[in-house]
DNA sequence: GATGAATGAGATTTCATTCAT
DNA sequence: TATGAATGAAATCTCATTCAT
């Protein structure tokens, strides 16, 4: 297992598929300047009104422009729903997490300090991954997106979790690749519950939990390196 | 833990609210028959067309009755949909699991027994799930619902977690309540996978990881009783 | 002008029309039972919800019957509402004036006297009277009815005017006929606003102007027999 | 009493409320000129059609545009038709009176004139007045702001009867207000008879005999000034 | 007589998208 | 680029009336 941390539930971010049917960025600075307001105006309405209840023209009017503007830049919903989404990721994917000393670390304090960047990153996003579900629920191709980004996910902490037990760290009972999305499935709804349900659990209480959990499904001794 | 078992998700099958705003039920059989050629004919156009694509004439259409017989029953899309679950709701939290021998049963076995069974319910409900977690999404009253009977499963499942502590039989570091919910999610999140998502593991694979991985989360002894 | 007054605005009472069309009285006396309840009821269901906002069954509910069952008396809300005023009519026409002694009354204390009945017969009758308004303004065919009956009594005021005239007690200026719709009007229009709109003056306020402004325009003299 | 008159039923128009909900004016000359045509075509249809027969598809479909540009500027039925009125209430509170010569005009002269033009308005708006006679009755908010308009009216005639009871030249006995509003009252409905019901009496005939009950009434001496 | 489920035409309302200015 | 009026297909919902029981 990397410093790289496993990303419980990474698997939620789809890197947007088809960026190959992006449009061109603007030509100029105004455009850029406009079409930035309006990536920001819609992840506000979104989060205010969930994506199938927001109409375009509320974000065009948050972003103080005209419909017919909007279609300069995106073709519609979904694609500006995209950009949102595109913006977040990077917060999701890379949220800041504390270098750790390699020295230093055993495992268990990797899978912690993971656990808690995803936490905070999860609940600077709760509103966001809300809609991310509905939108799933609904739409097949975004499904699809995410089963395929969660595999990804998950083949990469399968080979932590392979890597452990191959150094006699981890339970052999277990197959690599089903733990390791039953585990990360368990931070993704753990965050759920508390911060996108509003349950709002001390932040503290819910790293230590699941780091114990993680440490103790896979049979982890806390002092190895 | 008894052997009614775990319910490993229980939260997502909220027992619908309000049900002082249902209409009285239909004063002759022939109204009963109506309803319910309705509410399976919901069932079938939201499996088939998601929650927000489906129309109440398909749902007419497909009950062989006219648009205003629908409003005999129900006030609107969203309470026929609640019918809909408080049927499936059923099939959920009474999975038919098979009574295990007290005598020859530990508390992995019922465990292994609760999530084999919730797997298989969720299997069956799979695409309802999906438009629940749609629903849900849009709407804070159905995600309080959610969140509400969540809590009382969480509160179930952490009394057993705490007798098995008291025990001595659990990990006697963990929070029971935390840790509950946890296992929960982590259950739930792997038939969303498996099911929703449609990667479509085999049960047996399923059943013994979440089993395998609950057990040692919470340190249990395979052997005792 | 007689005792039996003016009835200032009579005309807002038609008579109505069609009493042919009337279907023959209930045979049974749970019928006329029944019947009774659906006129009692749709003059409650009118009051509280108006003419065009109320539906049939809540007349029905209201009569504690079928929807079915109110087909058996009525052809329809049109012919019901009939059915209420033309129980409200009576109220209206002979609305309890004290018989005068001939002997000791002044022309001006015959119209004090039915000026007052009518004020306190509206006041009774104030939510059915605005309804009449609603749905003479939308049916020409009621509208038809109300100004024929409006006639009729413009010419039964009109020759006790004349009389006086003949007789030296009125103002010979005036056009008998106009002069006693404008006069019967007025004093309508004053209950209108006092009790269909709510201001709510006080009775003793409304008949004394009322009287004085008649007595006034017609230049009675009060003291005259 | 000024020259600016009596009004004699202003309350039947009421400056119709709420301007503050009322959305912002077109940005353009050819919005500003499809909201004018919508307006024309509503007045046609609601005189056609009354007010509740009405259906906003043959609104537009009079003023040529499509049912959604209808919504671009009103947000129903109801607010067309204020801003109809609102068209209309020029007509009727500015009636284009003769200017009279002050020092040849006595307060008759006055009363005449204002009545007059009030009758000769009313013809204009007949129909209308019968539909807001109708959405009056049916309307709570409607019937309040009429009410109010009204005692606005009564208020100013109250006054300018005060005067002339202070002038020596009007019935003392008379309480101003209520006099005010029961011959505003008196006219009003004259011109429903004539007008809206379809008597067509004779323009002077209604002139003369509402000028002469108004001056009778108040005991006024037809020759000072 | 009484019941109440079933009917279905028709009205209102929404909003993504286009396009002339 | 930017504007915002115009579009119109589609969906929901109502309720008087019928008729088999």
């Amino acid at each position: 297992m990397t410093t790289r941390g496993h990303a419980p539930d990474g698997e939620d971010i789809p890197s947007l598929a088809d960026t190959s049917a992006l449009r061109q960025p603007p030509a100029t600075a105004r455009g850029a300047r406009t079409r930035a307001a309006l990536v920001a105006a819609a992840r506000v309405v979104f989060e205010r009104d969930g994506y199938l209840d927001s109409r375009l023209t509320d974000i065009t009017a948050e972003a103080a422009c005209s419909t017919g503007t909007f279609y300069t830049y995106f073709s519609g919903k979904e694609e500006i729903f995209q950009a949102v989404l595109e913006a977040a990721q990077h917060d999701m994917l890379h949220p800041g997490m504390p270098r750790l000393d390699p020295e230093d670390s055993s495992p268990v304090d990797v899978i912690e300090a993971s656990n808690r960047a995803y936490f905070e990153a999860y609940k600077r996003n709760a509103k966001l991954m809300l809609i991310l579900d509905q939108v799933a629920a609904g739409d097949p191709d975004f499904r699809e997106v995410r089963r395929r980004r969660s595999r990804a996910f998950a083949d990469r902490n399968a080979r932590a979790i392979k890597d452990l037990q191959d150094r006699g760290l981890a339970d052999r009972d277990l197959d690599p690749l089903m733990a390791a999305r039953a585990l990360s499935g368990m931070v993704s709804r753990m965050a759920y519950y508390a911060y996108a349900l509003g349950e709002d659990h001390p932040l503290d209480e819910l790293v230590e939990t699941s780091t114990t959990l993680w440490a103790n499904a896979l049979k982890l001794d806390r002092n190895a390196r």
